[in-house]
DNA sequence: TAATTTTCTTAATCTAGGTTAAGTACTTTA
DNA sequence: TAAAGTACTTAACCTAGATTAAGAAAATTA
């Protein structure tokens, strides 16, 4: 197991002495994950943010009526958590598991507070990812509020189109928020649609 | 006009010194908009950060049929900005104007950015803020995918009591992500509902 | 490899919420 | 204060997408 993704990913936003990447490099945790092995539930407190090295990770809601609802899916270059739960400390509301085999990095809040003050651009590269990931998920609010189910579908393909060649297609059906039966007859494109 | 509000809000998260507020303070613009006098639009660059002092601010798209969708509501003490046109400089394509006579603060990304460099503490200021609101954003997206409008026009009124007495309802319908009609028979409350 | 589970498809039927339209009440502005 | 614009309501009708159900195809697991 390397490092260099993760390490990859912080330099495109700042830069860091040996003596820095050390520090870091110690407070994290290095951990594997068995296809559909939860890594976070509900009114658990997550403790770590987790970095994905390898395989494929999802975060999801289940509702009073038992039906999942996604809100990320994190491959590999991609940071995911219960942000509500990991800045808070209080249990939070969604799950994360493995869609497949993965190995991922954590860093818990505890350690990442101590870096911020240790290592000032730390803050920044946190900061950074923050402020992209709150304009996706603004784009997924305003998407729902504007877009038919059929165009919510072609802007998840081409926006991540390695995504759609191994998710299960129930998956994404519940990530742009329908049915998977409705899914399936967007994609046999029926007449009538 | 009067700061205090800004570096109330300042305070709750990070501690300043005199010099560093009065480094702060000069780089802020203030501004007053009049009622729906818009203060960013669509296709334009969004320089600058708002900080309500006083009235409400709204941001909100317009989509291909000319429906306006609502972002956010920005009563006082909240910022608001085209966050994606704002970090990247780059035309955005989200409108902001003011619901009634407003007044404003104005930062600048590039002084933001400056005062990043010269005040760590700051970007920890804006780190908290943006994890705070990427928070709500992603309960956002999981109520519109979990929850029917009734609910969400009920966790509406349970979490902004102060803005349901100021908004016209057509606002809060758009928000919500209904017509106008459909609030009107929800809060008319109808039987068969 | 067979047995089991999970995923995908198709089709009939249903419903939450949209659309259209027309009337009423409230705000602005002149 | 009148006129015009904007906001709200009600009701009939419509549709995007949900639900139900049942069979086919993959993928797991034994």
């Amino acid at each position: 197991m390397t490092l260099d993704l993760l390490f990859a990913n912080i330099s495109k936003h700042i830069l860091l002495t040996e003596v820095e990447k050390n520090y870091f490099h110690s407070k994290l945790l290095f951990r594997k994950l068995k296809k559909k092995e939860i890594y976070i539930q509900e009114n658990q407190v997550c403790e770590s943010a987790a970095f994905v090295l390898s395989g494929c990770l999802r975060s999801y809601t289940i509702d009073d009526n038992g039906f999942e609802h996604i809100l990320q899916f994190a491959p590999p270059d991609w940071w995911i958590t219960d942000m509500f739960s990991f800045i808070s400390q209080k249990p939070g509301t969604i799950y994360i598991d493995a869609i497949e085999v993965s190995e991922i990095i954590l860093l818990s809040r505890a350690d990442q507070l101590d870096i911020f003050e240790k290592i000032p651009a730390f803050e920044r590269y946190f900061r950074i990812l923050t402020e992209n990931s709150l304009v996706s998920y603004r784009k997924r609010v305003m998407d729902g509020l504007s877009l038919t189910a059929i165009e919510r579908y072609h802007d998840f393909c081409k926006r991540y189109p390695t995504l759609i060649e191994c998710l299960p297609q129930k998956q994404i059906a519940s990530y742009i928020g329908v049915t998977p039966e409705f899914l399936s007859k967007i994609r046999s494109n029926v007449k009538i649609m």
